[in-house]
DNA sequence: GAATACTTTCATTTTAAATTGAAATTATGT
DNA sequence: ACATAATTTCAATTTAAAATGAAAGTATTC
């Protein structure tokens, strides 16, 4: 039985330039260009995809479109979905925005944010053999000041993360309207 | 006259540890290892340093050392700082952790959240030719979730970093406490 | 329990980004 | 104007990350 032709799979002009635009915004992200690429096409379909249809649609290697699905699905951004009476996967992407975008400030958090905050305890571990003689008040002085700042934006991010209601709609409009 | 000397340079084994963890962070940021080992230097010095004593204590070329001092200046993480009677330029970093942070942020929003709004234009340009038939209504439901949350944290972003009081302290402690 | 259909792995290659270093340029003091 | 001391540029190289593709692994069906 052939893979593709369950599902018609739609690929117009509109859908591979978003693709393109989802691409090189994943870079700008940090993001690998196969992978972000894959995400914007299943943000695209109506159906889950088969990596078969995901390697041509994007002339992507199997490893590589095998490697960044499952990124994906690590992420939360992608569901694998197991057609019965075969071992064939499909995949679709999360659409509700909210979840997706939350998945990618998880991961972001992760790499960017909870190794700032690492640097506290290695301050500490600092804090009493005295270096030289004072060696760097400069630094300890913005170090604290980043670390404070990191560690509000860290306590923001958790509630924002942890919750599924949407308070925080509310939240960002009350902060646009200023105070 | 050498160049070095003239204040004393101090390169404790804590500052060049605190280097080390700085370039690393650096580059899970997405920022050229040279650019955050050159910032991370800089935080440490009390006094303003000349390219030739950053390029010995990181180890780095005139070329390498040259270009990233010159980010980071355009950035306004460094002050260059012209010496009277010499040509010699020195460099100091931003010591204010509050304008810092602003800077970084800067920078990303340019580099990421703003190629995601123009999004929006795009999407627009697409919405009148119907492109087959309902080409995508998926895409389309979710992008626009995702639009209104990025222009949600745009507006509060630009309100953060427009001013130079800090009313965000305390609104992130209230984003804190719930609600 | 083969044979088939699909998935997973991973050593090698490719690619994009960052770095080098030496040459070219420009400013400064004599 | 000259020599010197610094800065700036950029073609070539290096490096780290990502992609490839073929081989190995594992379910599933007959």
């Amino acid at each position: 039985m052939s893979n593709t032709g369950i599902n018609q799979v739609v690929w117009s002009a509109k859908q591979q330039e978003f693709v393109q635009k989802w691409r090189e915004l994943g870079v700008a992200w940090g993001i690998p260009p196969a992978m972000a690429a894959i995400h914007g096409l299943l943000m695209t379909q109506e159906h889950p995809m088969v990596t078969d249809e995901v390697m041509s649609l994007l002339s992507l290697s199997r490893g590589s479109a095998h490697t960044q699905l499952q990124a994906l699905v690590e992420w939360g951004l992608v569901y694998p979905v197991k057609t019965l009476g075969s071992r064939q996967v499909r995949y679709v992407a999360e659409r509700d925005s909210w979840q997706m975008m939350s998945c990618i400030a998880r991961q972001r958090k992760k790499r960017e944010l909870d190794p700032l905050l690492e640097l506290d305890a290695w301050k500490r571990s600092w804090a009493s053999k005295t270096d030289g003689l004072e060696a760097s008040a400069v630094l300890d002085k913005t170090l604290d000041g980043v670390l404070a700042q990191a560690s509000a934006v860290d306590g923001v991010l958790g509630r924002l993360l942890a919750e599924d209601e949407r308070w925080w709609e509310q939240w960002l409009l009350r902060g646009l309207r200023r105070n």
